[in-house]
DNA sequence: GCGGATAAGTATCACGTGTCAACCCTCCCT
DNA sequence: AGGGAGGGTTGACACGTGATACTTATCCGC
């Protein structure tokens, strides 16, 4: 191979057409389904023309023509990236490819508009939030054209948000061994937290229910030290703790400074963690943690990004059923 | 707000041009820089004229006629997403966007081919690559027209890949109170491994260099009855284990299986992870970990990214400081 | 006064595609 | 025989941009 590499140019539908001795509009109506119907033998034709060029139409020709790309962003929250939305991002990635789309992974930056608008910039066909996306945002991607997914219906009860639910959960757990003094413990950390409010809304609600005061918020940064100091801070009444975490990884800082202070667990401090990581069933003491099952949320993206294409005119749109359960640790 | 909501009609350079009063020919070429010839009244005219439109050229236009996209695709590894990289992520993003790039994250799935073909899609016009790409891959990528980023010197010595100094540096902490029966624990699990390799060719060099035999490798699943059955099975020996870790989920792990085999740590068992990351400081025992400082790679990859819009001939291109530091724990 | 250089701006092409409107041909009905 | 119907196919336009080549006006030197 010489220092002088041609760009490698690519086969065009023209290439397609001529190979297969039929004009370009008939490739690309064939191509596109959309055609009215050609005989077998003419679609034969080109699909095998089309077939031994590796022909691949240009996403740019395509785009600037239907004002729309081939494109699916999928707007991940920009906390630790776990195993569980990662496993949500391959899956998305590999269905969409099935529908000859490509995936996009923007992660929510602390600036949302600026978020937004390089969103925008891709012109996307749909738009996968995973409940970042405010309700006006949600609007401006509709109006721009991009399908948002998964759709929510208008008038869903927030007592059924997912995160609503984990928080419930959260408090449910920490008081199944007698009262205690309920806390939320957040995520401190520069990144945003879209998730965190839906969880302590639900322990609130949990406490009031059970005739509790209200939990109290606190911020749990990653680190020792300073972890130790703001658990310390609100330890000051004599009642056990009962703390639901954001995250498993809140959670088991928690549980360490819980242990710098002398803590028994779970008698004089109980935990709860989220997501049910892997490492959390490997520290010791093994932690208790609400465990989310997202195949009804992939099942509903799969379903609304199948619409994409067939373009159903509004079916019933079920809620997403929020599918939780608890893995029964040792710090609760 | 009606049903009937149109898609939004934004403006192109036709309307820039109408509203500055010059051809559209005028436009393109000032607002691509060429405009050193016009005078400076006609520049204002035309950039005023922009920027009350908020003109944003369509990016399947400017594809079409360039045959290249704005698109900048970041290959990441599909391991455990942690901050490390996250950062690293943000950081280009932000880089790019000041360059006008869009920035695209794409996991690298466990068929190459596959991943490859997607990012060939984009046309991108540069590739961040984490060094997950074999030779023949960049080539391909190079031969398409995008910039393969971190430029790598054609002749590298592997001695100095950054994973082969952090296995070396693993090898060298777990020894340094004494000769051990050196171990190098993998990750097992579906998604691909492309720093495993490099590292324990660091552990078998640093062993060779010590007179001690190569290390074994071992595969350490990030679950507790299967990782204390792997790790039982090479603990017949007598003299104590040393386990340098892929990674500091992987040495929790290992640190969780030699409990529950009855190790004492470290004197039986020593561990070292890498990454150094939060919640290995968290733990008990506090985990002894590699931190890798990407500070230098940051450089490198902004110095790359700058110079692609300049397109410098062929700068002297020195080598990644591969820049390593120990975080003492309680493992090793 | 005149040829030529330079400045300022623009007409036009090319990129690759989707799709509308039109065309040709055959068949059938009156 | 004439004409409508309709299946099969295609020509032509539009999308928005970057860049080349071209025109026109101005100015300089002799």
């Amino acid at each position: 191979m010489t220092a002088e590499t041609k760009p490698t140019k690519r086969p065009t539908s023209f290439d397609v057409a001529k190979l297969a001795g039929v004009s370009r509009a008939t490739v690309s109506h064939i191509l596109n389904g959309q055609g009215s119907r050609f005989p077998e033998e003419t679609r034969a034709k080109v699909l095998k023309a089309a077939g031994e060029l590796n022909y691949q139409p240009s996403p740019a020709g395509r785009a600037l023509v239907t004002g729309r790309s081939d494109i699916l962003v999928i707007l991940v929250p920009n906390t630790t990236f776990g195993s569980n939305l990662q496993d949500l991002v391959d899956n998305v990635t590999q269905r969409a490819a099935a529908h000859g789309l490509s995936v996009v992974v923007r992660f929510a930056g602390s600036n949302p508009g600026e978020t937004l608008a390089a969103i925008l910039r891709f012109r996307p066909v749909a738009v996968v939030d995973m409940g970042i996306l405010g309700a006006d945002e949600r609007e401006v991607l509709h109006n721009s054209g991009a399908a948002v997914i998964p759709r929510i219906p208008a008038s869903e009860d927030p007592t059924h948000d997912i995160n609503h639910v984990i928080g419930r959960t959260m408090a449910k757990t920490l008081l199944r061994n007698g009262p205690r003094q309920l806390l939320y413990a957040a995520l401190l950390d520069e990144r945003l937290d879209p998730f965190g409010p839906g969880r302590f809304e639900g322990m609130k609600a949990a406490a009031r229910h059970e005739g509790l005061p209200e939990p109290e918020r606190i911020e749990i940064p990653l680190e020792l030290e300073r972890a130790t100091t703001a658990l310390a801070a609100v330890q000051a009444k004599d009642a056990p703790l009962a703390v639901g975490c954001y995250n498993d990884d809140v959670a088991i800082a928690v549980v360490a400074a819980g242990r710098a202070l002398g803590l028994r667990i779970p008698e004089d401090l109980s935990v709860v963690g989220v997501d049910a990581t892997a490492i959390g069933q490997l520290v010791s003491p093994r932690l208790t943690s609400v465990r989310i099952h997202n195949a009804p949320l992939m099942e509903r993206i799969a379903s609304d990004l199948a619409s994409i294409s067939h373009p159903a005119p509004a079916p019933p749109l079920p809620a997403v059923r929020a599918d939780v359960s608890v893995i029964s640790g040792e710090t609760a």
